[in-house]
DNA sequence: ACTCCAATCTAACGTTGTTAGACTGGCCCT
DNA sequence: AGGGCCAGTCTAACAACGTTAGATTGGAGT
């Protein structure tokens, strides 16, 4: 029974949530779809290529999940939203997403829906575009960012060696950060992404 | 003559720029100073530790970048920009950072230029740290995405090339991207930087 | 002169991505 | 029915990687 690449970048990604990036490898991948590792290079010409796939096929859900019969904000709200939701969703998923830029299928259903609620919203394509990019790049920044703490701190450590580890490394330094420290570690990242995305479409409502 | 942490951490960056993040191992790191592999391992626990501390090292420009005797929102914009700045300088400077959380130095001292800034402009302490966290992950993520883009694209390819590209893998699919797509193409970078701080900015504004 | 230890070396291990080339099995054509 | 063909998989192996073990150097302190 041969392989084929739905299966193959399905199966990689289930993977990826057991065995994290860089357990990923070919023969573990080769493994798990019952073949030897040098099979894998008949459907895919090098891994570099594989990772750019799973990372398309990995934001496959968001364009279902937007709602888009409502207003152009809602759209973008809603679709900022599933973006980070899609990437968390997966281990690894933004770091194995940021690294590619690809022309995939999903990549491109995600920016013309961007696109077309900021059209609407009466923007010059130029500032549309601009804006897209934007708003897709804050998400990417920011689930880069959350997934790395999560999976830097919510191990074993518990909250008071982190702030332990802050002080230590502040050293009496750095008087607004260690004055906020209650705060960095009480961080809330459902709150504050809902924050940024009110900074970002409050500034957004000016005139393109 | 014993090689230490700086010069080694001094000399990696550099040969970053000569061969990018994935030429980077340590033989070849070696090689440069005039050293053996294994004798990186005095100085550094692992590779990974070794990036982490890059990753620091690299950073280092940006605090004495920006200016710090004019208003709140004119500090923050300027490290926004020596932020940018600085990660773009050095090939694969985005993507070596992005991989990491450390609290070093630099990391450190960025950090608390902004949140010092935020309180400043009346924020609360939560509402600050959010904002904080918001704008540096805004401008990580715009510089993966630029820096990608940049080294996938200004080699030798033409722009008409990348057009064919885009045309063939929309396949008459997404109508808002490709009635964008002179806007894509023509995207300049910087100016896209000072939308996406300009938009930040204009919702940061509102009480926290 | 002797000790000691920081810093480097050589040698090697297991793993990784990848390639070359041989095999298998089912479909098509006559 | 039989003979080719070729998509798809296999075995074997390569160079390069991060990393470890253990021997060796060389200079500072007593």
């Amino acid at each position: 029974m041969a392989i084929d690449k739905q299966t193959v970048l399905r199966t990689a990604l289930t993977l990826l949530d057991e065995v994290g990036s860089d357990g990923l490898t070919m023969r573990v991948l080769a493994k798990a779809l019952n073949v030897q590792a040098p099979t894998l290079y008949w459907h895919f010409p090098s891994k570099r290529d594989l990772l750019d796939q799973m990372a398309d096929a990995l934001i496959a859900p968001v364009a279902g999940m937007v709602n888009v019969t409502t207003e152009p904000d809602d759209v973008l709200w809603s679709l900022a939203t599933a973006l980070r939701a899609t990437l968390l969703s997966r281990r690894d998923g933004a770091r194995v997403y940021a690294g590619t830029y690809v022309m995939g299928e999903n990549v491109l259903a995600v920016a013309d829906i961007a696109l077309a609620a900021l059209l609407c919203k009466g923007l010059t394509q130029q500032t549309a575009v601009d804006a897209m990019f934007n708003l897709v790049s804050y998400v990417l920044g920011f689930t880069i960012e959350e997934q790395g703490f999560r999976e830097r701190w919510s191990g074993e450590e518990s909250v008071e060696s982190v702030r332990e580890q802050f002080i230590s490394a502040m050293g009496g330094r750095f008087p607004a950060l260690s004055q906020s420290l209650d705060a960095v570690l009480a961080g809330d990242f459902d709150a504050r992404f809902e924050r940024g995305l009110d900074a970002f479409f409050g500034g957004l409502s000016s005139p393109g």
